[in-house]
Formats: C-alpha cells, structure tokens, sequence
DNA sequence: ATTACCTTTGAGAAAAATTCTCAATTAGAT
DNA sequence: ATCTAATTGAGAATTTTTCTCAAAGGTAAT
C-alpha cells in the first residue's frame, strides 16, 4: 500500500522544501539512517507494530541499532506527525505511520491492519458539544475497532 | 458531581438485583472492599487517576492494600463496564468511572476532569463507513481534549 | 451461625516497558 | 575539510505491569 512519502519502496520527495529531511531540519532534528529505517518499515505495512516488533525488523537493515534508539525515533517521528500512536484495546500502544491530513483509522483486530478514512464525526458536532460542556475542544482521539474483508472470511471457514 | 452508584458518598442500589454486587456475581467474582474502594475513588471524582495515584489514595482507606490488587480490582471493574481506561496523550492511560450507557468524555488537558456527553458521532457514519472501507465495525474508541470552563479562566488570568 | 469451597489478597519476585547516562559517532552548517 | 551540536549504542536504571503462592475472606449450602 501507499503511502505520502513512498511508492513501493522507492521514497518520493527526496529533495526540495518538502522533503522528510527539511521536515526534520525545520524542528532542528536531524535525518538519521536510524529514523528512516523506523518510518519505512512502518510505511511499507499499513498496520501498526509494536516497539518490539519494529526493533526486530529494524535490525535486519541496521543490525546494531538499539531498542533505546527505537523508543527515540518513534517520539521524534510522532512529534513530526509522521506516525501516530495506535492505542490498543488491552491498554498497550503501538504506532503506524499517520494519516495523510485530518484523518481517522480504523484498525483490525484480527491482523492489525490499518486503514484510514476522512471522514472525521467529530468536525460536526464539536461546536454544539462545546455549547453543552463549556468546554473548548483541542483535539480528539478516535478509534474504530472491526474486522477487514479477508479476516471476516478467515473466522466464518473455521465455524 | 454524582454518578449512578453514589449520592455524595453514599452509596445506592445497594440491594436487589440492581446492585453492584449482584454485578460481581452475575460473572462470577466477588464483591471484595478493595474493589468497592477503587471503585469508590474514581466515583467520587469526576476525573482520571493513575494507577499510582489511586493506589495511594486507596491506602488511607485500606492501609494494607497492595498495587496489585490495584491493578486486578481495575481489571475487573473495566470487566463489568463501570471503570473505562483512559488514553492519554504521552502514551499512558488512567482510570475513570464508566459513562452510563453509551457514552462518551471529554477530559480536561489542564485539570485531568472528565465530562461526559451523550452523543455518538460514530453511531451516524457506522454505516457508511462499513460500505467504504470493507470493515464490519465491532467497537470505537473516542476521547476528547479540551479545556474544561475553569481551566480556561486559569489560563487567561495568567497571561 | 457454621462449614466448605473457591476466589481474592498481600508481599515480594519477576517480567516487560520505557527512560536515562555517557562516551563515541555522525549529520549538517560553515 | 572542519567544527559543533545532536544522535547513537550499550547497558544501567526506572517505571509499569504481571506473576506466584500461602494466607485470608466472600459466598452458598448446610
């Protein structure tokens, strides 16, 4: 699958004022092998991994690259809104490269897999929610849990 | 604020099939005082707690209580859907009373306060989503941040 | 009320997740 | 090519969460 930065594994906007590296650059952090063997890997699987697995697949690029340099790319890369944190039901998190824009994902709990969609419920009904809490909305965080195609088929084989 | 277990602090439906502890025993577990006074925490306190936190608080009431327990009576709490786990921004996750039926919450980023709100946005796009994606939706996740009306007020008086 | 059963608890160890320290390395600016 | 400051690797340290097991306690039946 797609992503903004990648066709397949051959990245696009290698150069020029929108660039991943003047995205670093701009916040002073610099484009590391280590924070772009991170992003790939998450780029060329639409699902999100835990630190652990991304350690693994990680070392197979750069073998000598620590678990503490994972932890540390990922928070870089989140603080760029390149990759989110997908909060998982049982209160673990792992992370998946983030939607393009304004967008929502909803996450299969039979493979992981992530797919996003545009449409944000929120917008809508952020202004009367306001009027009713006095509260002013920052930001929010949504989450849909279901099933892809092929593991809706995979469950009804085994029943 | 009152919750729909407690008045203040005194505690209601606390007999008849209604009551919380026929809730423990419809699955099997039991209606223990470390449970009750976990519960009663985050009742008494229209906000989310840390684990830690709640572990101290719970200690005035029942010194001897240990973190684990901590950790199982808020396990079987979010079990019976009286206690929902809360996502925070870093990555952590605090503990606070279930809204009743369906619901959702808007937690305040200045004083950690929980608002709930009746309105599902999800509920709405459910369907369409379902056709676009491919994906049958089981459930959602959706947390709001925001400033609740004091916090706001704090914020402007301060700059 | 007493008994018996089975879950739950406390305490601490153990495991897992995350952060920190510091010397060596390296990306990026000049 | 050189300099500077950010980043890395390695492992220790910290924090968070789970596990173990004997003792305690709640629940249902008597």
């Amino acid at each position: 699958m797609e992503s903004r930065w990648s066709k397949g594994k051959i990245r696009v906007f290698e150069h020029g004022p929108r660039s991943i590296k003047t995205l670093f650059h701009k916040r002073g952090l610099k484009c590391t092998p280590q924070r772009l063997a991170v992003l790939s890997i998450l780029e060329e699987n639409s699902r999100h991994f835990s630190v652990t697995e991304i350690h693994k697949k990680v070392k197979k690029v750069l073998p000598g690259m620590g678990l503490a340099t994972v932890y540390r790319a990922l928070e870089a890369l989140v603080d760029l809104g390149l990759v989110v944190r997908v909060h998982l039901e049982d209160g673990c998190h792992n992370y998946a490269v983030a939607p393009i824009g304004h967008q929502h994902s909803i996450v299969c709990v039979g493979c992981n897999r992530v797919m996003d969609f545009a449409e944000c419920p929120i917008r809508s009904i952020s202004r009367k929610l306001s009027r009713q809490t006095g509260f002013t909305i920052q930001k929010h965080f949504l989450q849909l849990y279901g099933k892809c195609r092929t593991c809706q088929l995979y469950v009804s084989e085994r029943r």
